[in-house]
RNA sequence: GCCGAUGUAACUCAGAGGUAGAGUAACGCCUUGGUAAGGCGUAAGUCAUGGGUUCAACUCCCAUCAUCGGCUCCA
């Protein structure tokens, strides 16, 4: 007798070894229909394995979490297979599941995208079959045996221990796997390979260069048809095309990597920079700026020169050589090493706008997302030991209170020291507490990456969800015990002697430039009112009404509106089309009636038309809106 | 930097060994309109850059530059 326990507790006997098919049909036919792999005892395994003791047991279903990864890494198995059908000379090497589907590597003539209707016809095929995968154990030297012509399994498996391999079979394909896989092929019936590219094997340049094809699989259609909606509406939003089509930046071949704003594109900037300005004076910082040109004696005090050469663009003048700043903190360091501080000046908090340069590889610019010269909404914070909680604390509060105004959700993830890293046991001990003991009091939960701080010191990352539910890193709070150490930074204590301070980088919107892409990509190009680059525009019905709207124009312009006239001899539908596509917040027509009863007709985004709206309560309402930064404008 | 794809008018894109086309935008004329495209017409391109092959190259070949997708995910 085997005695099953189920995760409520109960418990089943059964005769002989039952497998995890079995099971589930004890329950039900249909429950068995949807089980693609169990936990047995801890260990996630095939569904057909044989249960031998008394075990602990929990059906994975096509609904848990850890069945989409076995779908897709079964589906990895489909592909290769398939692969393997068409071009025989084709050595697999390794296919594992990430985030969003699978990809194998492949050793093989060029492929491109043109060749996935072949591969995935050829992969239906072997759905169809139903072909069931079977687990088998192998010994080090069967193993080795069978891939005595595959020099990359042959590789893998010399790193593997001899007992623990096992080779997943389906049909006429074999694959070394550490599983567990879905019980057959039909379970890989909505899938959809994704793109192809390079990349070498074990990620070395030195080694063989692989096609590496991208794909993806769900249990059922529609969530595959809604993962490829997804896209195509993040394709719709992508800030490239956004910021052409609004007018808003440009990249030029001359500068590449460094964004070109435009005028509509700094009316966004500025606001935001208005905006960060107000919370941050209100906080308490002050704002500072420093050059981004500094010379090479500098950048060996701060370290970068060593660490960070290669990224930074090094000029000589005068037979001296200046880098441009990659980052500002070391101009932050002379500003505070100025002049002598007491412990009753701190904490300090010192923002700054700095624009910095990095030389980044050409391959790796996208956009706004990743360039080579941006600005960073910076400030270091300068503190006594005893500040460090409700100094990291307030930083968190100021970032919750900045992102909430453009409705975006976050999370936090503390990382703490690395193998490598500078600063002895007590002050690791201190900074890490110190960033914990913030945490804890911020009260949200958070996740621990250890080991995964700056060499310099331990970190707080603040990791943004956008309207499509997708993450980015903005925020961070770093905690640094290198720089004050080589400056010399110190404060007058209450003691009379010399201490040094507490030193953090941290910045909220990270680079202003990817913050600004992630903003189009997150509102879809509507930006709110108080951000939008035109905030009204006003639209005359005829010729005779230019006038008359240039001076409503300037009214509002004069109440800091911006605003524009659509002069243009067209059609008024042609003129609301054009703005609603411009998305600009706030189309004010004007027509015989408007003019003489000095009101306006308001129609905002959501294409509904307030008629009679006289200027007072336009301009009132229009301007507490933006005053409050609201996100939906919904007066009208 | 590496692999692959792409680069044609301001924008979106078609085309192709015999010297370039559409829609939108711009400009002009007609229309003077009531909430998502009124009509007609005109002008606009060193076909990314530099070499090469050819009687002839925008097209084929090579190089360069830029942009895009990958290059971290370990059976």
């Amino acid at each position: 007798m085997i005695n099953i326990t189920f995760p409520d507790g109960t418990i089943k006997a059964f005769e002989n070894s039952p497998t995890g098919s079995d099971v589930a049909k004890s329950i039900s036919e249909g429950l068995a229909r949807n089980c693609v792999a169990m936990e047995l005892n801890g260990n996630l395994v095939d569904l057909h394995s044989e249960i031998t003791q008394d075990s602990q047991i929990r059906l994975i279903t096509t609904k848990d979490k850890e069945a989409l990864e076995i779908l897709r890494h079964s589906a990895a198995h489909v592909m290769a297979q398939a692969i393997l059908h068409l071009y025989k000379d084709a050595k697999l090497t390794i296919g594992p599941v990430v985030e969003d589907g699978f990809y194998y590597d492949i050793d093989m003539e060029p492929v491109s995208e043109d060749d996935f209707p072949k591969i995935e016809a050829e992969m239906k095929k072997i759905i169809k079959a139903k072909l069931p995968l079977e687990r088998k154990l192998v010994s080090k030297s069967e193993a080795a045996e069978f891939y005595k012509n595959e020099p990359y399994k042959l590789e893998m498996i010399s790193d593997l221990e001899d007992g623990t391999i096992s080779f997943y079979e389906q049909g006429d394909f074999t694959d070394l796997c550490r599983g567990p896989h879905v019980p057959h092929t039909g379970f890989v019936k909505a899938f959809k390979l994704m793109k192809v590219s390079g990349a070498y094997w074990r990620a070395d340049q030195t080694k063989a260069q692989l096609q590496r094809i991208y794909g993806t699989a769900f249990f059922d259609k529609k969530e595959l048809k809604a993962y490829l909606h997804f896209l195509e509406e993040a394709k719709k939003r992508n800030h490239r095309k956004l910021g052409t089509a609004l007018d808003l930046f440009s990249f030029h071949e001359e500068a590449p990597g460094m964004a070109f704003f435009h005028a509509k594109g700094m009316d966004v900037w500025n606001a935001l920079l208005d905006y960060w300005r107000e919370e941050h004076r209100a906080a308490g910082y002050v704002e500072t700026k420093t050059p981004i040109m500094l010379n090479r004696d500098l950048w060996e005090r701060s370290g970068h020169w060593e660490n960070y050469r290669e990224n930074m663009y090094v000029s000589s003048i005068d037979d001296f050589e200046y880098a441009i700043k990659p980052m500002n903190c070391p101009g932050g360091m002379l500003l505070y090493g100025l002049k002598p501080h007491s412990y009753k000046d701190l904490p300090i908090r010192a923002g700054e706008v700095g624009l910095v340069h990095r030389h980044e590889l050409s391959g790796v610019l996208s956009g706004l997302f990743r360039v080579r010269a941006f600005h960073q909404d910076d400030a270091h914070i300068f503190m006594t030991p005893d500040q460090i909680q409700d100094e990291i604390l307030g930083v968190l509060k100021l970032t919750e209170r900045i992102y909430s105004t453009f409705g975006l959700g976050f999370h936090l993830e503390l990382s703490t020291r690395p193998e490598k890293s500078i600063g002895s046991d007590e002050q690791w001990e201190m900074a890490t507490e110190g960033l914990r003991a913030a945490l804890d009091a911020y009260g949200a939960e958070y996740k621990i990456n250890e080991g995964d701080g700056a060499f310099y010191g331990p970190k707080i990352d603040v990791h943004i969800k956008d309207a499509l539910g997708r993450t980015w890193q903005c925020g961070t709070v770093q905690l640094d015990m290198s720089l004050p150490e080589r400056f010399d930074l110190t404060y007058i204590g209450k003691d009379g002697e010399k201490h040094r301070p507490i030193m953090i980088h941290r910045v909220v919107y990270g680079s202003i430039e990817r913050f600004f892409g992630i903003l189009v990509e997150h509102f879809a190009g509507k930006f709110p009112l108080w951000m939008a680059p035109v905030q009204a525009i006003v639209l005359p019905m005829n010729d005779e009404l230019v006038s008359y709207a240039n001076e409503v124009k300037q009214s509002l312009e004069k109440e800091g509106l911006r605003t524009e006239v659509d002069d243009r001899t067209e059609s008024l539908k042609k003129k609301v089309r054009d703005a609603q596509l411009n998305y600009i917040p706030l189309i004010l027509t004007i027509g015989g009636k408007e003019k003489d009863s000095g009101t306006l007709s308001v129609r905002t985004l959501d294409g509904k038309v307030k008629y009679g709206v006289t200027h007072k309560d336009f301009l009132d309402q229009v301007l507490a809106h933006i005053k409050e930064r609201k996100q939906e404008l919904d007066m009208f």
